[in-house]
DNA sequence: CACTAAAATTAGAGTTACTCTATTAATCAT
DNA sequence: ATGATTAATAGAGTAACTCTAATTTTAGTG
């Protein structure tokens, strides 16, 4: 028994709520979605939302790809260089996405970068980010998670990442998995000004 | 004539707002003072309150900081680094700064950096002054705002210094300008991981 | 199957940040 | 002084939460 019948129940309202709720969103638009019109599609009390979802943000911010990521930095294999390795592990879970994913991956860069609430939001999530990623450096390099050449390398990477995300939501039909390995390859080599992307 | 009394009389309600904004966000935190308590004490409606101010995070955030720092990147003299010249002109401004100037500043930042709501407000004003930076070093260079060199890495510039801020929130104590400086300098070198801050 | 413990759902009331509109009061130019 | 701007305010409304207390649903036990 894969896990009783409560948790199989509550994994599917939390992913009816996901998926309505983004669909409202994109729709109607961020702000004017209430969490009224949510409830009333999934057809759960308003009070139940927030058994969900601590916030509205929240239901655009989780996502499953981070850990898929942190987990694919982490089994890369030997003394790689750190951001050579970030970039080995997000090629390999892009290209892993299933059409569904990146289908919903899009949207959800679309609706952060053009939503004020929500680039406030993203922003937050990037600083629990930045020490995951510091930590994940740390335990491989064998450094203090604290350090701080660690703690800005990170940083820096993943203000490329995201700098990249913004500009995939302005051209949607842009190659992310391009846009991100020319992303890292350009911080790696030391940020020219002069670079072919 | 400096202005007419309306003028002036706008101009110390918005400095007392603040002032005693700051005191009560100090004194019982952000999240416990409400805008009638910041209305009370400093004698105004709560209507007027949002006549000075668009919400209760601006009270924090509205500083005249950012217009200076682009004004000194601006008159940095040569064909210096984007970075080397952002980091002169921020040490420039900071250490400019008057001691009043400077309190309101650490108080912010003590503000900003133990409080979740505003963490996410202060990434964002990052964010606008590197676009701002790398829209004006666009203009310097004759390139496009949207060349991908130029923003990968305002992207990294950014990303240091959001991580300097997720280092102060967990050491308080630390010097923000010096960390700053620190951060975009460890940018500059490449981001070795052998570095002494 | 019956019964109970645990957990999920819900209703409802309350708080607060904000918005909008309309009214009153203060300042300014003449 | 007077009429025109502009600022301050009251008051009503909305929506995102929060908290509490009930009620329903599921799980486990005899």
């Amino acid at each position: 028994m894969s896990a009783g019948l409560r948790e199989r129940k509550k994994l599917k309202t939390r992913a009816a709520i996901q998926k309505e709720a983004m669909r409202l969103f994109l729709d109607k638009g961020f702000a004017e979605t209430t969490i009224e019109d949510i409830a009333e599609a999934v057809e759960i009390s308003p009070s139940t939302f927030f058994n969900y979802f601590p916030s509205k943000e929240d239901v655009v911010f989780q996502d499953e790809l981070d850990p898929l990521i942190l987990a694919a930095f982490d089994a890369q294999p030997g003394d790689v260089n750190p951001i050579a390795r970030l970039r080995a592990a997000m090629r390999q879970v892009f290209t892993q996405l299933t059409p569904e994913q990146e289908r919903l991956m899009r949207q959800r860069t679309q609706l952060m970068v053009s939503t004020p609430e929500l680039r406030g939001a993203m922003l937050s999530q990037f600083a629990d980010l930045v020490d995951q990623v510091a930590g994940l450096l740390a335990s491989r390099t064998g450094r203090d998670a604290r350090d701080f050449a660690l703690r800005n390398m990170a940083g820096a990477v993943l203000g490329v990442l995201m700098t990249m995300v913004v500009v995939m939501a302005q051209d949607p039909s842009a190659d992310m998995v391009h846009l991100a390995d020319s992303a890292l390859a350009h911080l790696e080599a030391g940020l020219p000004l002069d670079w072919k992307a």
